[in-house]
DNA sequence: GTCTATAACGCGATAGAC
DNA sequence: GTCTATCGCGTTATAGAC
């Protein structure tokens, strides 16, 4: 129990620290503090900083991947026609869902993951495309009969395309909502902004050259 | 002479190494050495760490910024309408030819604004914004007249979608195109993936909720 | 399982010779 | 303007007492 209690108080200021300024700025010395538990804890539990940073992620992404996996599961028994916006919208839901609703876990999760792309941390890559590719190629193939009309080429750039608006949009949620309150003293509630996220990949994504 | 060599080579280096593995994870041990030049250099010709980071931007954007600027001064003193797609090919023109049509520059720049947006701690942040902001919005209020339809704040928003979605892909051009092929054993040349991503943004950025 | 203390190292920055 | 040498600090990781 103090062990988990440890763990847990660790994950929690990593995972916050991480989202906030990246894995090679975040020291375990600011980690062990923030969590109250003593440097070394760090090392006898997860052997590593690295091994850390997967265990941010394994955290995260285990819910996600369970609860998509049975959404689809569910998808695929009933057979029924899933359009593109039913899909993003089960997406949306798996994502938030999987971690309580709570909408600020929500973004940690859009920046680690926008950080897990942009800091080269060959490691980290490798190791999620290799435990987390399954259920993702699987989601995209359901996307196939959703949208006829495209190419697997077509299909593959266009949901990664998506994957990089929404990665960037809700990973900088708060500096661009300041920004946009800044010029025009409007707020952009979250929700909205992800409506409007949804909408714009609803638009691009069907969008084919050939 | 001598300077201006050892100036330009400790940016070309910079930059490479930047826009490879991100700004804390480059030392300036490891930019002199592939630059061959002395370590006291940085600290010589820049300052600091910091003032070199900045350097590295300003030499990418001050061409950009020049370009664009005077493309916008030609299109509104021919007062001519220009759709989104016009827009938006000037603005992939401007780029690719603010560095000599040289492509791997330009992913470079993709992957260093990236960074600028993930990994900035403030000061970057706040000195691109204040040094570029101008000619950015500029081209943002251009888009208005081409968008009638959507409001300030849809605008707003679906223009970083879109931005969102041509700086992940670009930045990342290398490793999805190695997925992809992977999987698939297609090839796909930047050029195209380009066309593909303006497709997508042209289709997303009309959108609007209201 | 948790602590203190410290090893071993890499970092940015600078002083001072040339 | 460029070099060597080094300072001072922060880092991860670990050994050993409790």
């Amino acid at each position: 129990m103090a062990q988990k209690d440890t763990v847990d108080r660790i994950l929690n200021a990593a995972e916050a620290l991480f989202a906030e300024r990246g894995f090679a700025e975040t020291s375990l010395r600011t980690i062990t503090s923030t969590a109250n538990v003593n440097l070394a804890a760090v090392n006898y539990h997860f052997g590593s900083k690295k091994a850390l940073i997967q265990a941010v992620f394994v955290r995260f992404l285990e819910p996600l991947s369970d609860t998509l996996s049975d959404q689809l599961d569910t998808v695929e028994e009933e057979g029924k026609e899933m359009l593109l916006d039913d899909l993003l919208d089960l997406l949306v839901a798996a994502v938030t869902s999987a971690h309580g609703n709570d909408v600020n876990r929500t973004a940690s999760f859009m920046r680690l993951l926008s950080l897990a792309y942009t800091q080269s941390q060959g490691h980290l890559r490798d190791y999620l495309r290799e435990r987390y590719g399954r259920v993702s190629n699987r989601y995209i193939s359901m996307l196939r009969p959703a949208c006829p009309q495209l190419s697997d080429k077509a299909l593959f750039w266009n949901t990664h395309f998506a994957l990089g608006a929404a990665v960037f949009s809700l990973s900088n949620y708060d500096a661009l909502q300041a920004m946009h309150n800044d010029d025009t003293g409007e707020e952009s509630p979250i929700r909205e902004v992800i409506k409007r996220l949804l909408g714009f990949i609803s638009a691009g994504v069907p969008v084919t050259l050939e």
